[in-house]
DNA sequence: GTCAAGAATCTTGTATGCAAGATATATATT
DNA sequence: AATATATATCTTGCATACAAGATTCTTGAC
């Protein structure tokens, strides 16, 4: 029996998580858990931990764990913070990208214009991840890469539920590139002033998602 | 025995890291602290992974976990991290702070201005973390909030070292009153751009402090 | 038939035991 | 004497065991 069973268990808790196999509010047993992969409760607790560390799920003393569901307040707040980060983010880049990540965000903005142009939704939203993540690379610093990534992560599950919103990717790809208009010009401001529109539009566009959806919840439940 | 020590232990042992009690780079001995604190090593570990979670301990895998001893470079670039949330706390503050947070606000610069006036540094460095931490509560957004706090904690054990950098507090203060003004004008924008500049200034001496001390440490050493 | 109280069951939180990797020590070799 | 190697010891990672709180089911009263 080799050591280190904990991080792969995080990975593959995170990985259904971010997927949608695992939908926010559903519990994670912990005797389930083990039973599926093997191993004992110990490092599912652990690999449970950390991921109540990043966010994804949310662990309630003596009642378990839960993939995180957040409120409509706590969502929008989250979608607030992702958005300052982001501009943040931006406003660094464009102060110091070098080739290759000019390179590596070209390349990230012709796939999202490649999967607007074939209508694939679902590859829209991993080329959208990635030139997000290139502008986070972009800032040469690892820390705040890093955060951003976990924040982009947790909030994942979220975006999922936007796909098929009408004309979303036509009007994402057009703000993508005026972003990297911003970028490639070295205008700092400018390039964090739209991204953190991006962003912010992003998270009201699906609290307004969100209010539908649990309006027709409850047209639902109520009568039946 | 009554359920939930993971949290007791986990406040304790942040609490000996923020104030200074356990050392950057220290060893964390999980026999040790189970000891320590009268339960077995399965609570510990639980605690050292939150911990980690939040950047105070490093755990290396089958080597232990390590009060976090941040390099130059992580540093500067945890402070250009922190500068930038502050930055965004500042601008939302500005926009949002109602009477209340004003009040709370004002206390807390009142208290940085008699430390000062009495010359105590100790007092001086607890009163700054309010005044920041009353900043984060004033963007009504408990996401950035909690967020911008845990940062905070994640670096006070560095800030901890400057406490004596001559006319560091006088200097602080005064930017202190100048983000004040910028936040009860209702400049966001200004108030943004003076707390990003705070923050990263005390980065920068922070890594002139650690670079003299490790010159120190290097004279030290070799003729030794 | 509905609701409440109590018992049975289940799940979590913590303790303990054991195996494998890491560290320290002793020994042998150059 | 210094280095490399083998061995002993220590520490971590995981499995298992058990106790206490949470949940569910049953039973009784209204």
């Amino acid at each position: 029996m080799r050591g280190e069973q904990t991080p792969r268990l995080r990975e593959a808790l995170e990985d259904d998580i971010v997927s949608g196999r695992l939908r926010p509010g559903q519990k994670l047993d912990e005797v389930g858990l083990a039973e599926r992969f093997g191993v004992s409760r110990t490092p599912i607790r652990e690999a449970l931990i950390q991921l109540s560390a990043s966010g994804l799920i949310e662990i309630r003393p003596r009642r378990g764990a839960f993939v995180a569901l957040l409120g409509p307040r706590e969502l929008l707040e989250s979608f607030e913070l992702m958005a300052e980060l982001e501009a943040a983010c931006a406003r660094l880049a464009a102060q110091r990208m070098g080739a290759a990540d000019r390179a590596t965000l070209a390349g990230a903005l012709a796939a999202c214009g490649a999967a607007v142009a074939s209508g694939d939704s679902c590859a829209y939203y991993s080329a959208n991840a990635a030139f997000h993540a290139a502008i986070y690379a972009a800032t040469g610093n690892r820390v705040i890469h890093g955060e951003a990534l976990r924040l982009q992560r947790a909030l994942q599950p979220y975006r999922r539920l936007q796909l098929h919103v009408p004309r979303r990717m036509e009007t994402s790809l057009a703000e993508h590139e005026a972003i990297m208009a911003a970028l490639s010009a070295g205008d700092g401001m400018e390039a964090a002033e739209r991204m953190r529109a991006h962003v912010l539009v992003q998270g009201e566009r699906f609290m307004a998602l969100l209010a539908a959806l649990q309006a027709e919840a409850e047209a639902l439940a109520a009568p039946g």
